[in-house]
DNA sequence: ATTTTAAGTCTGTTTACAAGACTTAATTTT
DNA sequence: AAAATTAAGTCTTGTAAACAGACTTAAAAT
């Protein structure tokens, strides 16, 4: 039996893990969204295989979150870059760092923290624009099904979320 | 050789997939936000298999996401409740749902987004306020390392994302 | 007393990952 | 121009992890 992909389950969040959700796949999202664009760059930054990393940006330019473009310069270099729907996977990032340094980091060893640029001030807590413009913490977001839900799905979002 | 882990790295994002980043660990997470608590329970909505399960459930324990109770009424059952650090992951999950609504599931498909609850309306965009109360979009955040942190990292953090 | 159930463990098979050797074409050095 | 180096892979081999399903144990239900 192969491994259980979830590409046409009903939950978003399982099929965005059938995206990003393989071993080394967010890391490498992460290297370039920090500025690494080549391989060479990417694997001695990581310390990955050869092998795991050429199919993980396979995989990623499949789903269209990194390009790959060829190298102008040098005809035998690849430059993989991050399509828009790469780029808004920061969001998510930043949301696992705030994570990190709040249960994982210990305090003492604070290393990297998210910043808004516009005031110089760090995070205190992430939040949700709605299309009125109330702000509210994520935490405090609750889910609604649509049209297509299943009723089991919805069955189980109720339960501990009720609308 | 064993699987690669990042317990001791440098970097938070690294080190909280060290925690989350195996296979299915984020979807049970999931099921217990959602209300399912037993072993069978998670197994059944999940399709996991019981060994993954298993081994899952005792990793999250471990790790202090999730906490095992022995059930008081029935002694052979057990209950899987979160703890504060894995109720912490909600927002995460958000940001997932978020971009997965927005890249990964079709426009005509739209099974489950996450709603301000005291509006009653969508979410727009995510956001963090920072210690000021000034609000801005997740995806305009930089990165600033703390005192720790190694000259490598902030070399490349500073390529992406100038401070 | 027998059957069913909860929560696992165990077994055999398939797949994924790690490390390093090998390949090919382009580039750089001598 | 020839030789060495480099970018971006592929291939090979050994180990670890994931899969389905059988098995186990103690408690609960019939």
């Amino acid at each position: 039996m192969s491994k259980k992909r979830f590409t046409h389950d009903e939950c978003p969040v399982a099929r965005s893990l059938d995206q990003i959700g393989d071993w080394w796949t967010l890391l490498i999202v992460r290297e370039v969204l920090y500025g690494l664009h080549q391989f060479n760059e990417i694997r001695a930054s990581l310390g990955i295989s050869r092998a795991v990393l050429s199919e993980r940006l396979k995989e990623l330019t499949q789903t269209n979150i990194l390009e790959r473009r060829s190298d102008s310069q040098d005809k035998r270099a690849a430059q993989y870059h991050l399509t828009e729907k790469g780029r808004d996977l920061w969001p998510v990032i930043i949301a696992m760092l705030d994570w990190s340094n709040k249960h994982v980091v210990g305090e003492t060893e604070d290393i990297v923290y998210p910043l808004n640029p516009d005031s110089n001030k760090p995070i205190a807590d992430l939040c949700a624009r709605d299309i009125d413009g109330n702000v509210t913490p994520l935490k405090k977001m609750v889910l609604r099904k649509g049209k297509t839900a299943s009723p089991h799905l919805g069955a189980r979002i109720t339960k501990a979320f009720p609308l």
